[in-house]
RNA sequence: UCCAGAGUAGCUCAAUGGUAGAGCAGCCGGCUGUUAACCGGCGGGUUACAGGUUCGAGCCCUGUCUCUGGAGCCA
């Protein structure tokens, strides 16, 4: 029966009759016999094997190179040496298979471009092992987060026929062969189709029956977007409630982010170590000041006037109107708030057709929270309850009120005051991980012209 | 998609237009309760691809591809 490294590690006390089945990091042969690094995924710590030359099986100790699967049978025992508290003495050696020497994994560092290029090994690595049992913790996190809150989970469609405007480029779904514009009508859904962008419509509609509700799931933008925190298939968090204004909306959003950074130090202290050492020596102190201090809560109109006004020369002007770009929300998050930056009441031009317009006729209720080091991690706002203003609103926007007859009945029949977000998993793993692009922190990362895995 | 940079051994990188090198990894040997082990030796190249300039191109020019950083779009 066989037990996971982890657990071993964790002993208490001396045990025999173990099994611990992994992959070999490297082996370092004494007089007599062998030191073998072995783990298996469990956890960041290897478990030293002490294969003596006379243990049964250890004729294959040659073959046991780097990168080799073995089965060993032993004792788990107090290592006499330092580097680690217990050792296993091996009674019993497997080659479960072998690798040679053209294995691409070495025992030394490796660049975070060339792993990307062996994405089916890099999770034996150190670092990507951490990052993916991180990934793995805060799914769980995100599930914890919204349960204990009575939020209930929503599985919106992946395929869609509706778009969510202003969230991006969609990728086609299609059954059709040849021309697939020419008669989309009979099409397998009888209409044109797509990969969903957002949730967000979908969980309105949930929100306006279940109260609270959320979404997590896979999302896709067809955005030839090339940079480090954008892909064209990524995770997104989504949570709704209903009689909830723009100020609730912004709460949700901070005790979230709080919540993840502190479940981050509190339950994956062993992987975030390796990040801290790493990969951003500052992690963890970045962290405990997100998890203490209060977000910046700033209206656009001031943030303007922050930018404004702080004699800075940007690349790009500062004008109201504007989108803020990459360089301000650097400057508001990095350098004069030091830290994560809520900006909200956004000129409605810039906006889509679904948040709520302001008593000023001008701003809408939208909200993005800036952070250090990545930018805008969450997109929300709260949502235009009104039946008349959401039409003048879809006009206003040139599109068809007929297409959205469904999302207009939840303004017709019992409307509340809602509002929600889009939080992107992935932005988020890079935020407390430190890991700067955002491929590493996707299993098989899919970007312009890349799918290969 | 735009701007900038890069592409040389399995990996990380050197090499004024003039014989393509080092460290690590690998293999062989030695030593050792070792732990990114150590010491000695050996093999390893269509310099991303396709053209061009030149007596001669890894280096200069043109095109293509890929990667990196920044920008736009956004989460």
């Amino acid at each position: 029966m066989r037990t996971l490294i982890k657990q071993v590690l964790a002993s208490k006390e001396p045990r025999d009759g173990l099994v611990v089945q992994g992959w070999v990091r490297t082996r370092r042969d004494a007089k007599g016999f062998s030191f073998l690094e072995l783990n298996d995924g469990s956890c960041l710590a290897n478990l030293q094997v002490i294969v003596d030359a006379a243990t049964p099986g250890a004729a294959d100790l040659p073959r046991l190179t780097t990168g080799a699967s073995v089965s060993v049978g032993g004792a788990l025992v107090p290592s006499p040496a330092s580097g680690q508290k217990w050792e296993m003495r091996a009674s019993q050696l497997e080659l479960v298979g072998a690798a040679d020497a053209s294995y691409p994994l070495q025992k030394k560092g490796h660049s975070m471009e060339f792993l990307r290029t062996i994405a089916h090994l890099r999770p034996r690595s150190n670092l990507f092992g951490a990052v993916f049992r991180t990934r793995s913790r805060l799914a769980y996190a995100v599930h914890q987060f919204f349960q204990e809150r009575d939020f209930v989970y929503v599985h919106t469609p992946i395929i869609t026929a509706s778009d969510c405007e202003g969230a991006g480029e969609m990728f086609r779904v299609t059954a059709l062969k040849g021309n697939i514009d020419e008669q989309p009508q009979t099409d397998f859904f009888g209409r044109r189709a797509y990969l969903t962008v957002s949730g967000q419509l979908e969980a309105e509609t949930f929100a306006c029956a279940l109260s609270n509700v959320y979404t997590f799931g896979p999302t896709f933008r067809a955005e030839n977007s090339n940079t480090a925190r954008h892909a064209a298939e990524f995770w997104m968090i989504e949570p709704e409630m209903a009689f909830c204004d723009l100020d609730g909306d912004m709460a949700l959003g901070e005790e979230f982010i709080k919540a993840m950074a502190r479940f981050a130090l509190e339950q994956c202290s062993e992987d975030m170590a390796l990040f801290a050492k790493f990969v951003d020596r500052g992690i963890t102190e970045r962290l405990r000041f997100v998890i203490e201090r209060p977000f910046q809560r700033v209206p656009y109109t001031e943030a303007i006037a922050i930018l404004e006004q702080c004699g800075r020369r940007f690349e790009f002007p500062v004008a109201y109107g504007q989108n803020l770009q990459s360089e301000h929300e650097r400057f508001l998050t990095e350098e004069h708030c030091k830290s994560p930056v809520t900006v909200y009441n956004y000129p409605r031009e810039i906006k889509p057709f679904y948040m709520r317009l302001n008593e000023d006729g001008k701003t809408v209720t939208a909200m993005d929270v800036l952070v250090p080091g990545i930018g805008e991690v969450i997109g929300g706002s709260q949502r235009e309850e009104r039946l008349d203003a959401l039409e003048e609103n879809l006009r206003h926007h040139k599109l068809d009120p007929k297409d959205y007859w469904w999302y207009l009945d939840l303004r017709r029949y019992g409307s509340v005051p809602h509002a929600g977000f889009g939080l992107g998993f992935e932005r988020l793993l890079m935020f407390l991980t430190g890991v700067s692009n955002i491929r590493d922190v996707v299993p098989f990362a899919r970007t312009p012209g890349s799918a290969e895995f």
